[in-house]
DNA sequence: ATGGTCGAAGGTCGA
């Protein structure tokens, strides 16, 4: 059976734990890595998650904004929370595997900032910072481009390419699907000789979301979705994943969060 | 063209 990791945007796992509980239950989650956990390390419902049998956790939150939180049925090392664009938001966790089949494997999961409504740096400085960490993470993705063993995922708050929106025309002016923020994950991707495993499996043009705005009345019928998270490897690790699946339906859930959860099967 | 909804904190901000 292969291993089944999952990456979710939770928006508040103290909110949610119970449908983090139906997710690991009814998808048999292996290594699951929320976002968003909106929970200082010492309020996060520990308990719960060993109770889900997963021994292994790393945290790496902060009081009532982003958050990043990775769990394992398989064990672990913490080995960095790193910090971009000269802030201490919580927003990366990288966990190597020491057993398992990712033994050897780092995780990294990543919170991206999400940049604020106008797509000018010069005015919105949410903007500005986004650009900053993207730009960051590229030199980072550089530096780690000639080592393999290696997974990234999480909420990158970029939706890449024309498929991955409902309508491309019109979300060129809106911040995740700008030319600059576009071009700069593809920058990124290609300087960490990344491989998109979601589209190695689910090709364009077909079209794919993650997340659909609370705003909307009925996200079902308008449908106006972005494909916002993602699960990127090393080719050596990509090589090994066998399938990808995208919960569109947890996003009726009961109390949903605005993200779905991401999975891939990896032998 | 506009405004629409969430969550945590808590006397607003970030998404």
């Amino acid at each position: 059976m292969p291993l089944r990791l999952a990456t979710w945007n939770i928006n508040s796992v103290r909110l949610r734990i119970g449908l983090v509980e139906k997710l690991v239950r009814e998808h048999r989650i292996d290594v699951l890595c929320l976002q968003e956990t909106k929970c200082p390390d010492d309020k996060f419902p520990m308990s719960d998650v060993r109770k889900l049998g997963f021994e292994h956790v790393a945290l790496h939150g902060q009081k009532g904004y982003h958050g990043v939180a990775t769990f394992s049925r398989f064990p672990f090392v913490t080995t960095a929370r790193e910090r971009f664009a000269d802030k201490d938001d919580a927003r990366h966790l990288a966990t190597t595997f020491a057993a398992g089949p990712l033994e050897g494997v780092t995780v990294h999961n990543f919170y991206v900032p999400a940049g604020g409504d106008e797509p000018d740096p010069i005015v919105n400085p949410k903007f500005a910072h986004k650009l900053q960490f993207l730009s960051e993470l590229t030199d980072w993705s550089t530096r780690i481009a000639d080592t393999g063993r290696r997974i990234m995922v999480g909420d990158l708050n970029i939706a890449p390419d024309p498929s991955d929106v409902w309508n491309h025309k019109q979300l060129l002016k809106i911040v995740s699907h700008t030319p600059v923020e576009t071009e700069g994950l593809d920058a990124m991707r290609e300087a960490g000789r990344w491989v998109d495993t979601v589209r190695s499996h689910v090709p364009h043009p077909e079209k794919l979301y993650s997340w659909w705005s609370y705003r909307a009345a009925d996200w079902e019928a308008v449908d106006r979705g972005r494909r916002l998270d993602h699960i990127w490897a090393s080719a050596d690790v990509a090589a090994r994943t066998t399938g990808v699946e995208t919960l569109r339906f947890a996003r009726s859930w009961e109390r949903p969060s605005d993200h779905v959860p991401v999975i891939v099967d990896i032998v």
